[in-house]
DNA sequence: ACGTGTCAAATGTCAGACCAATAGTGTGAT
DNA sequence: ATCACACTATTGGTCTGACATTTGACACGT
């Protein structure tokens, strides 16, 4: 193997740093979850021995990886948990109008879903199964229910993500819809969006079962085809 | 709901957002590209009229979302340009040993590069064809003078992926390059990593000349299985 | 039970000072 | 003329102490 990776580059008296290091691995040993408190600015600055500012200035850096929320009279507050050696990859879409935006997320969607179904028909233990199924079935009541499903929908994709095995899928949908929420707010949480996709969940999940890769890829792409078209459509 | 709608909704004390757009306007407007130095923090202080931590803080935010580095003694300078509607979308990829993270990106890509490939063979403009050609040619140049042609290599797919129109695909990779750099510095520059996806570039860009989404797939996937072979016999 | 006021605590901001590293300049020896 | 070295101005990094603004919780009076 090549010499030692991932070694500090070293920058010598360099605070910040080692006050991150100290922030992120008091977050990971903790065990605090998303949506905790984290300690103060002055608890910190006493207990790390560090000025104010220094520690403002780290929070401030995980706020712009998006890890942690300050509010003001109130507290910091962690968004989701991270570790020392996790590596952040920032994305920058750039400015284009609302429907261009989806319109691309889609294109990348495709080729992920595809993957990821294909990849989750191979690898999934039967605990997966259970999980994917049980997720599907909740979605398929809140459907038939007449109500919009859109947070199962999530929650089954998600699903088949976790039994690739391989985080990064399920980081990248989550990250990406999350992005987009904002916008969303009103009309993805009030009418059943891409609800005629609804029937491709069950086919997908039995190809998935049935270790159909190419079967799990076709109802994938089908219900992409809908999310497409519902965009399109959404916009006029 | 007595709501008298004509109330001023906020004067929005918030001097960090003001101070964020500011220069998230400056960058975009002042046409500064990467690696060109931004003002220092005392002329924003004093431009803005603002206090210097409020300033700093900023440039720690604009750090922690991979837009900017500052050099002690030197300055701070941009690392990427960015607009103020630019979408910032981070990633976390969790710890874990590096070959299984390297492997668990060619997941990722597989679906990626082979979706890249197939809208890359139904939009690339002539222009387009042009770029990746000329990449290509350079690539084989430095290729048969017996140098490592990654970087050529890097600037083949990022060519691929342009023509696609979609700036989300460019994004991905670049990114996810990127993070893993600082691991392959030595191994990566100095030894012609999957050298053997070689001769299948160029079928690639014929493929893509063509028209040929389905074939631009199947060469695509062979590019990646060399390159998954390549990083599981690295790690022996 | 319901507003209302008060207060402690938290983040946000500022000013001023000093430290540390860097790039550029100039000086001097060769 | 060239190279090595010291110096200096500039820049980011850190600390301190102060004040402002907002929030949540509790006590109080009606």
């Amino acid at each position: 193997m090549p010499m030692s990776q991932g070694l500090a580059p070293l920058p010598p008296n360099d605070r910040a740093l080692a006050v991150m290091r100290a922030v992120s691995n008091f977050i990971a040993k903790s065990g605090l979850k998303a949506g905790d408190r984290l300690p103060t600015e002055r608890q910190l600055m006493a207990q790390l021995a560090v000025g104010r500012s220094t520690v403002r200035e780290i929070i401030r850096q995980l706020q712009g990886q998006g890890v942690v929320e300050s509010r003001r009279g109130d507290g910091t507050y962690l968004l989701r948990p991270t570790s020392v050696d996790a590596i952040h990859i920032p994305l920058f879409i750039p400015a284009a109008p609302l429907r261009d935006r989806l319109l691309q997320t889609v294109d990348v969607r495709r080729g992920q879903e595809v993957q990821a179904s294909a990849l989750a028909a191979l690898r999934a233990t039967a605990a997966d199964l259970a999980g994917i199924e049980a997720r599907l079935d909740q979605m398929e009541r809140v459907h038939l229910a007449g109500d919009p499903a859109n947070h199962e929908d999530l929650a089954f994709h998600l699903a088949i993500y976790d039994a690739t095995h391989n985080p990064m899928f399920r980081q990248l949908l989550e990250q990406i819809r999350e992005a987009f929420a904002s916008f969303w707010s009103k009309p993805f949480d009030r009418q059943d969006f891409a609800g005629r996709s609804f029937p491709f969940h069950r086919k997908l999940f039995d190809a998935i079962r049935a270790r159909n890769a190419a079967a799990a890829n076709r109802h994938t792409l089908s219900i992409l085809a809908i999310v497409e078209e519902d965009i399109k459509e959404m916009s006029h």
